[in-house]
DNA sequence: CGGTCTCTTGACGGAGTTCAAAGCTAGTGG
DNA sequence: CCACTAGCTTTGAACTCCGTCAAGAGACCG
């Protein structure tokens, strides 16, 4: 496994050489090409994926037979359907690659295994689920909180570099409105 | 502490006596009365808290002055404003008792005793924040699949017992829409 | 170049808000 | 135990944000 998740991991916990090389045992490694999924719907969600590098993202077909973004993940973020990751069910998401990435994949199973196996990994998880709780909370927040102008602007202003790297189709996908009104919304600032 | 804390830590960890002894130094415990806030805006967020019994919710006020709550917490849930308490800032939320309560609390830095303490409660935690992550997940997922009769409907059906339990304003302000929305949709059914 | 995918523009419609006022309910004190 | 008041719920009218539909203009890839 690449030295970027060691480094990633040192930033929560300690780990040693040895630990390192068991650690490394429960995952697989994988490229995914832009478009390709990792998860569909109706699969069994059996695996959490680590991004090493590129951007994946999670969405649902809504009953109007619209895609409907609600999760990204680039760089050091993991990404599942975490309800039926959990539970060890079907999922009503895909997860597809937006641009050709390098995945960390870890099946259900062997993550158990780990958590038994290496203490550690216990906390690690504890931190990252406890960051990803607290950002998600956050996220409803500012959802009960702006506009859907305001998320733009929001969006906009705290991750300039993410609304350059990604169509603007997908923003509005994530963003929770269309494409349309998201024309609208960059007009008036222009003019 | 009451036996109700040991049985619901057990539902995810094995402790003995002298472990549940250990970790009860930890945490205090405190009556609330109906209104009562245990946090309030611009405080520094310094307690995460455990309901035994009662009820609590987690609010912000916005621009219009309008309280909008975004989470309720019952027995055996944890509530606080995550990402200000992992961090230890001044929080932007009130958490206020819906109903007379009593909670367990626990501070930060005893949080994070604990954690080095008792590993035990390292998975315990990793647990309980996977968990919410997770329904935090989902509960994103509704807001962006839903129309607000929609998930009055959801929220009806999938909790009962709690939409008969707190008053109809505070119902509205969860789900995101006014109570003269609210008092429309019910009256829509009833005919 | 040709075709498909992405972004823009504008007209119209509907879900949900705002404001105001009146009816209802429940807690409180006398 | 009743009466009063404050808080909660309902109703209705006007308004707004944002979705839908349709059509055209760029832009990217083979």
């Amino acid at each position: 496994m690449p030295a970027t998740f060691r480094n990633h991991l040192e930033k929560f916990i300690e780990i040693n050489d040895d630990e390192y090389a068991e650690i490394s045992t429960y995952f697989t490694q994988a490229s995914v090409r832009k478009k390709e999924n990792l998860l569909e719907e109706g699969q069994i969600c059996r695996s959490h994926f680590f991004v090493l590098s590129g951007c994946l993202r999670k969405f649902f077909i809504n009953d109007k037979g619209v895609e409907q973004t609600t999760e990204f993940a680039i760089e050091n973020w993991w990404i599942t359907d975490n309800m039926a990751y959990e539970r060890q069910q079907s999922t009503g998401f895909f997860i597809q690659a937006v641009e050709p990435s390098e995945v960390l994949v870890i099946s259900h199973d062997a993550q158990e295994a780990l958590l038994r196996n290496v203490p550690a990994m216990e906390r690690y998880f504890r931190f990252v689920y406890q960051r990803a709780y607290a950002a998600s909370q956050m996220r409803i927040k500012y959802l009960y909180d702006y506009s859907r102008e305001d998320l733009y602007y929001h969006f906009h202003d705290h991750y300039p570099e993410f609304v350059q790297r990604i169509p603007q189709y997908l923003l509005a996908s994530f963003l929770g409105f269309t494409p349309e009104y998201l024309s609208e919304i960059r007009s008036k600032r222009r003019s």
